[in-house]
DNA sequence: ATCGGCGCTTTGTCCAAGACAACGGAGTAT
DNA sequence: ATACTCCGTTGTCTTGGACAAAGCGCCGAT
C-alpha cells in the first residue's frame, strides 16, 4: 500500500502509538540489536518509515505469544512471519497470560458493559498484536459480535452497548487493515452490501482477514446498489465480488439482487455471499462463504483460477 | 495527607498518567523551574506525593485555560486555584484559518473518478500529517465531502465513488484519531445520530477535530434510538451530546428527537446540533454547531463551565 | 526425576544534560 | 495599521549510562 509516491514517514512518539512498542524500547532496541535503525532529520530526530512499522507490529506480535525480545527483534522478518502464522508457541504451556482468546471476549464483553471504551480498545490491540490479522478475525472479532449480539437479546447488553462496541471494533479493524502491505500481483476482491443492508462490520471483518492472506480487498461501503456494483467490479478488474448479509436482511430482495449481480457480472468474476444471513442463499453461481474456514476455500480457488489463467 | 512518612508515593510514570504530565514534561519542569521537586529512591527514581499530584492536576488545569507553564508551575498554588475558579480565560478564542485547500479537493476528485483507493488514500494522509487533526478536517476533509456530493448531484461521481471516498474518508479518519492521545481530565462528549440517519462520517470529522481541541470524543456510532442516547450519556457522565443531522433527514422527527433528548438529559449536559441539516433546527436548549468555527465556541463555552462546575 | 536455590543475562524503564523547533510576544520598520 | 525580525518560552527529542525485575540455566539435594 501507498509505496508510490514516497513512502509515509512516521516520527517515534508516532511509531510507538501505531505499534504498541514505547518510545524507550524503539531506542534501546537499535541501540542494542540494530533494529530499527531509522533515517534521521537533519537535526537527529527519527523518522521511521513503513517498512519500519510492519516490522516493528510483527516485533510486537511475536513478544505477545512469549518469543525473547532480542530473538524477535535479531530475527529474520520472513521467517519470523512464518513462525507467527504456523501458530506454534514457543512458550509450551504459559497460564495463558494475555492470549487467551476465550476468556478474551468475556473481558471484552465486561469493558463493554462498564462503557470503558479505552479498555475494550486495549483489549482489542493487544490481541490483534498477538494473534495476527486473520487468527484475530476468527477468534475474537467474530466471536465477539456474536456474544454481544447474544447478549443484547438475553437483555443484558443494551443497544448503546452494542452501537458502542461495532464502533470500536470497526475502528481496531480498519486500524490493523490499513497496516498491512498489499501484494502487487494479489487478486483484487470488491467487498460491499447489498441496498438495505447498513450493518458493515462483516465487510470489515472479511476485508481484513483477506488482507492478511495475500488478497487485496476493496471496500465499498455498505447499502450499495447494484448497477453501482457491477460498475465498480468493472472499474476496479476485480476477481471476485462479496457480499455481506446479516440475519435480519429480506431474504426475497437478496436473492432478487444476487441473481441481478450474478447475471450483470462478468463469468470469470467470483460473486461470494458471506455473514450470518448467507446460509439462507440459494442463487446458483453465487459461492456462499458462512464460515471462515469457507471463506479460505474460496481465496485458495480463486488464487488457483487467477494462477491457471494468467498462464495462458 | 498524612505528615512526613506514610503518605502514597508514585513513580514518573504513575504521575504521568494521573496529571496527563508526560515524564518529560514532569523533569523539565523540575529542572527550570523547581517544581515539582520528589524526594528520591537511592537510586536516584524519582518518588512523588499526593501533594505533588493534587498541585500538578491544578497546574494542568490552568494550562488547559491558557496559562503559560512557567507562570502556572511557579505560581502559588492557592491563589492559582482561585484564579481558576474566577473562570477568567486567559487566551483569547482561536482566530479562523483561512480556508485554503490549494488544489487538494480537485486531486482527491480527480484519484477518486479513476478508481484510485490507494492514491486517494495518499494524498489523504499527507495531507492530514502536514495540516494536524483540526485544519485536516476542516481545509480537507470538509470541502472534501461537500464537493463529492455536489460532483454527484451534477452527474460527475457516480454512487460508487461516493461510497469509496466515504470508506477511505472514515477510514484515515479514525487512524488520525488513534494517534491522538486524550487528556486525562478533558471533558467527554457523546458523538452520534439519531433514528433513521444512517450518515455518520460528520460524527467522525466531529470526533477527530474534538480530539485535537482537548475533547474526549466518545462516538457511538449511526442510528441510535435516543433513549440509548441519554443511557450512554448518563453512563459515560459527558459533558455534551453531539448529534450530526444530514440534509436528507426528516426536520420533523429530527425535531421531536432532539426536543425529548433535551428534556431527558440532564440540564448540565449541553446538547448539540451539527451537521448540513442541522441549520433547519429550532428547539430551544440546543446548540447548533453548523460551522466549525460554531464547534469552536460550543467547546470552548463547554470548557469554561466545566473549570467553574470542578471547583467542588 | 523433580524441586529449590543461586548467579548470570536479558530487558524495560529511568536519569542527566543538552539541543532545537514551534510558538508567541515585543519591539521596529514600512 | 501591517509586516518583519528578534528573543524568550516550552515541549519533545537526543545520547549514553545505570539498574531493578524477571527470565534462564546450572547445580545439588531430596
Amino acid at each position: 500500500m501507498r509505496r508510490d509516491t514516497g513512502t509515509a514517514k512516521y516520527s517515534i512518539r508516532v511509531v510507538a502509538r501505531l505499534t504498541g512498542v514505547s518510545a524507550d524500547k524503539l531506542r534501546v532496541w537499535e541501540r542494542r540489536y540494530g533494529f530499527p535503525s531509522p533515517e534521521r532529520k537533519p537535526n537527529g530526530a527519527r523518522v521511521y518509515s513503513d517498512a519500519d512499522v510492519e516490522r516493528l507490529r510483527l516485533i510486537a506480535r511475536a513478544l505477545e505469544v512469549g518469543y525473547r525480545a532480542g530473538d524477535a527483534v535479531r530475527a529474520d522478518p520472513m521467517s519470523l512471519k512464518r513462525q507467527l502464522e504456523s501458530n506454534v508457541r514457543v512458550v509450551p504451556d504459559v497460564e495463558e497470560s494475555s492470549v487467551n482468546p476465550d476468556g478474551a471476549v468475556d473481558r471484552l464483553i465486561a469493558h463493554i458493559l462498564d462503557d470503558d471504551a479505552g479498555a475494550t480498545t486495549n483489549e482489542l490491540r493487544s490481541l490483534a498484536n498477538a494473534l495476527g490479522p486473520q487468527r484475530f478475525v476468527v477468534e475474537v472479532a467474530s466471536p465477539a459480535v456474536e456474544r454481544v449480539g447474544a447478549e443484547w437479546r438475553r437483555g443484558k447488553l443494551a443497544v448503546r452497548h452494542e452501537h458502542l462496541f461495532s464502533t470500536i471494533l470497526a475502528t481496531e479493524l480498519r486500524l490493523q487493515h490499513s497496516v498491512i502491505d498489499e501484494d502487487v500481483g494479489a487478486p483484487v476482491v470488491l467487498f460491499t452490501t447489498l441496498p438495505g443492508e447498513n450493518h458493515g462490520l462483516g465487510l470489515e471483518m472479511a476485508a481484513l482477514y483477506m488482507a492478511g492472506s495475500g488478497v487485496s480487498p476493496r471496500l465499498l461501503g455498505v447499502d450499495t446498489p447494484t448497477d453501482q456494483i457491477v460498475e465498480a467490479a468493472l472499474a476496479l478488474e476485480v476477481s471476485a465480488v462479496g457480499i455481506s448479509i446479516s440475519t435480519a436482511a429480506d431474504i426475497e430482495s437478496v436473492e432478487a439482487g444476487l441473481l441481478h449481480l450474478r447475471r450483470s457480472l462478468p463469468t470469470g468474476v467470483a460473486l461470494w455471499a458471506g455473514g450470518a444471513g448467507a446460509t439462507r442463499v440459494v442463487a446458483s453461481g453465487v459461492t456462499r462463504t458462512v464460515s471462515w474456514v469457507e471463506l479460505d476455500g474460496a481465496i485458495t480457488a480463486l488464487k488457483e483460477s487467477e494462477a491457471s489463467t494468467q498462464a495462458s
